[in-house]
RNA sequence: GCCGAUGUAGCUCAGCUGGUAGAGCAGCUCAUUCGUAAUGAGCAGGUCAACGGUUCGAGUCCGUUCAUCGGCUCCA
């Protein structure tokens, strides 16, 4: 009889050819339930998988990464016997889990939003109903038999190494998909779903395909998680920069300049404050600043290779008859900037700043609010150094990066690093030494960060930062790569102590990535409720009546003089009326003032949050909300 | 770019099967001068995205264009 690992270093002896699903019901008892799949030596099988020998199981539930993409790839295969019971021309093709659900891709005429409710009903009946899950082996010739009307699948199977084992799934006794599994052991056990939208897809993701209907969809073990998701979405439609733009006067977009933001007044304060910080924070980390023209000739886009790579992105314009382009990067302006005169190995590291507007024709489809944009600037720098240095240079900038997200109130973001692809420029002692200083800075700092073998640019390897936001969703932003190309190409050079020409080392990097984008996700992530040092209206008077007017307009001046960006409603509208627009409008401080306040010189606070604070000394608030600033504090 | 949906007042939206546009909020005026999230009354505001077609008649039906929105790596 078969001996049987489990985890806690317990022992079974069961029979020759018992399920996992006996097995389990045998070990956890009541807990079975909750087991969708388990691990058999490392591989992850079906509950009703025989146990023919020796061998180690844990069990595996929904509470586990790997639990829940079965389960959510299980309801996948649901929606899709419920589309093809409804809709039995529809072909389906591929259903695979994604970072937030799942979804299935049909051949059919698009599904409407209708089709969508009828499908979930069904769904619900289907799972009232219970699918136990049958996993079948197939031979080549049966699976092209078995799938014949379908030549999506067709082309999966035919695509399949000869030898494999090609298996599918029955769930009950009707419908039948091509599977690799495993899967739940009864579609019974999908109690929580939602169908979230329809969308056309690409086969394969190929534009010059057949176009397919996508269905996404989300599911949990319970109501109330999806409840909660639901609950999250909607937190998100509400946060969204668009819809909170527009509330808040900060920009808009306009027919006229497709993917082009115009920003407005308070906008423009906000961007200011990031630019101002930025440069701040750069100026004490020992960097130079430079601004380089926005149209360059198109024979500097060849010499730097973009041209090659980039060309479909960027924007042309002609100046006497002599071809120009606006630039998509700020890289080769630097360049020239850094080769205006000669530079001694004592000059180096050069830290060579500059926000850059860049422009980059992007596909009209893909444009999205401040995300997507086709002019953005980009908070770029390059930095000039040897090879000896380059490991240092590493460290700061990590560090750089980190302490900027951290003065947002991002908590650490999760680190990329990203070695050579195959396709490359540079030799690989070159490669070997950038790689080994990107890993040793991550290492310096004792930060956790993942590997992504091949990922890197053909120019060289890099480190990227995904921030995540107050709703756990996730921004690339940050960037800093090693760039083997362009000092070739320029032919850059230092003089060293040898008193010969050497090449520098180049990286690119950038923290914010774009500040268009990053104002965006800044938005959502605080809801619109920005700290103080950044917010475009940190203080809003409101006079009791008319009579408060004169002393409200004192207090606005003396606040502004102090530094303070401060407004006076003195609308004549009831006291109510205007604290809920001054909230509505997020303006940080909402200071009250009458008689009270006249005579004490001073204001009567009240905050975002809606706590009333009381009366506080103009002079006592001023200092606070200096000190506020000066700090950056995360306000509420 | 491709697929689908949408486009009515500054904003959010109503307008059934074609008969000539309506509400709330915001704005303006007047009254009110108020102590912590919506005072009341009145006024004004629209080539119904644009263009073309069908019709006696089009916000409504058809076509084209434009813009916006949701998607278009996730490999059975």
């Amino acid at each position: 009889m078969p001996h049987v690992m489990l985890p806690g270093g317990s022992r079974e002896e069961i029979q020759v050819g018992s399920t996992l699903a006996q097995l389990a019901k045998h070990s956890l008892g009541k807990q079975a339930k909750a087991a969708v799949a388990a691990w058999m030596d490392g591989e992850l099988r079906d509950l009703s998988c025989p146990i023919e020998g020796d061998c180690t199981i844990r069990f595996v539930t929904i509470a586990e990464p790997e639990g829940l993409d079965l389960f959510r790839h299980s309801s996948a295969h649901l929606m899709a016997e419920a589309v093809i019971s409804l809709f039995p021309n529809a072909k389906p093709t591929i259903g695979p889990v994604v970072e937030e659900g799942f979804y299935y891709d049909f051949d059919h005429p698009p599904f409407t939003e209708e089709d969508l409710e009828r499908i979930e009903k069904r769904m619900r009946q289907i799972v009232s109903e219970g699918r136990p899950m049958r996993r079948i082996e197939l031979s080549r010739a049966e699976a092209l038999e078995q799938f014949k009307d379908n030549p999506y699948k067709l082309e999966m199977i035919r695509e399949m190494p000869e030898g494999e084992t090609i298996t599918a799934y029955i769930q009950g006794e009707g419908f039948t998909d091509l599977c690799r599994g495993p899967h739940v052991p009864d579609l019974a056990c999908i109690r929580a779903f939602k169908l979230l939208k329809v969308a056309g897809a690409y086969w394969r993701g190929d534009s010059s395909k057949q176009m397919l209907q996508r269905i996404y969809g989300i599911s949990f073990k319970n109501p109330k998680e999806l409840k909660a998701y639901l609950a999250a979405l909607e937190e998100a439609k509400q946060r969204d920069h668009r819809k909170l733009g527009r509330e808040l006067d900060l920009f808009s977009f306009h027919e006229e300049g497709q993917g082009f933001p115009f920003w407005h007044d308070k906008g423009t304060i906000i961007y200011d404050e990031l630019s101002a910080y930025i440069r701040q924070e750069c100026r004490r980390r020992g960097y130079i600043e430079c601004r380089t023209p926005m149209i360059l000739s198109r024979d500097l886009w060849h010499r730097s290779g973009h041209w090659d790579h980039y060309a479909d992105a960027m924007y042309f314009v002609d100046i006497d008859e002599k071809p120009y382009a606006i630039k998509p990067m700020n890289c080769p302006g630097g360049l020239l900037v850094y080769k205006t005169r000669l530079h001694s190995y004592r000059d180096l590291p050069i830290r060579q700043s500059e926000l850059g507007l860049v422009h980059r024709n992007e596909l009209s489809g893909v444009l999205h609010g401040l995300f997507r944009v086709r002019a953005f600037t980009q908070d770029d720098a390059h930095v000039f150094c040897t090879r000896q240095q380059l490991t240092d240079e590493v460290v700061k900038l990590i560090e750089f990066c980190i302490d900027v997200y951290r003065t947002f109130g991002f908590p650490d973001p999760e680190i990329k690093l990203s070695t050579k692809p195959e396709d490359h420029i540079g030799s690989d002692d070159v490669w070997e030494l950038a790689t080994q200083a990107l890993h040793e800075g991550l290492q310096r700092l004792e930060l956790d960060y993942k590997v992504d073998e091949g990922e890197g640019a053909f120019y060289g390897p890099k480190i990227d930062f995904d921030i995540l936001d107050s709703l756990r969703r996730r921004w690339q932003c940050g960037t800093i790569q090693v760039d083997f190309s362009m000092p070739e190409r320029f032919d850059l050079t230092y003089e060293a102590s040898d008193g010969r020409p050497h090449r520098p080392v180049m990286l690119h990097r950038a923290i914010l990535g774009s500040l268009e984008r990053f104002i965006g996700i800044l938005i959502e992530h605080t809801g619109g409720k920005l700290p103080l040092w950044i917010s475009p209206e940190q203080a809003r008077l409101i006079p009791i009546s008319e009579r408060h007017h004169s002393y409200a307009s004192q207090v606005r001046a003396e606040l502004e003089t102090g530094g303070i960006r401060a407004a006076v409603d003195m609308r004549d509208e009831t006291l109510g009326k205007r604290i809920r627009a001054a909230q509505l409008e997020k303006a940080n401080y909402i200071l009250v003032v009458g008689d009270k306040e006249v005579e004490s010189h001073s204001v009567n606070v009240r905050t975002r949050d809606n706590k009333v604070h009381g009366a506080y000394p103009v002079p006592d608030l001023l200092a606070q909300l200096q000190e506020e600033i000066r700090t950056r504090k995360l306000s509420v």
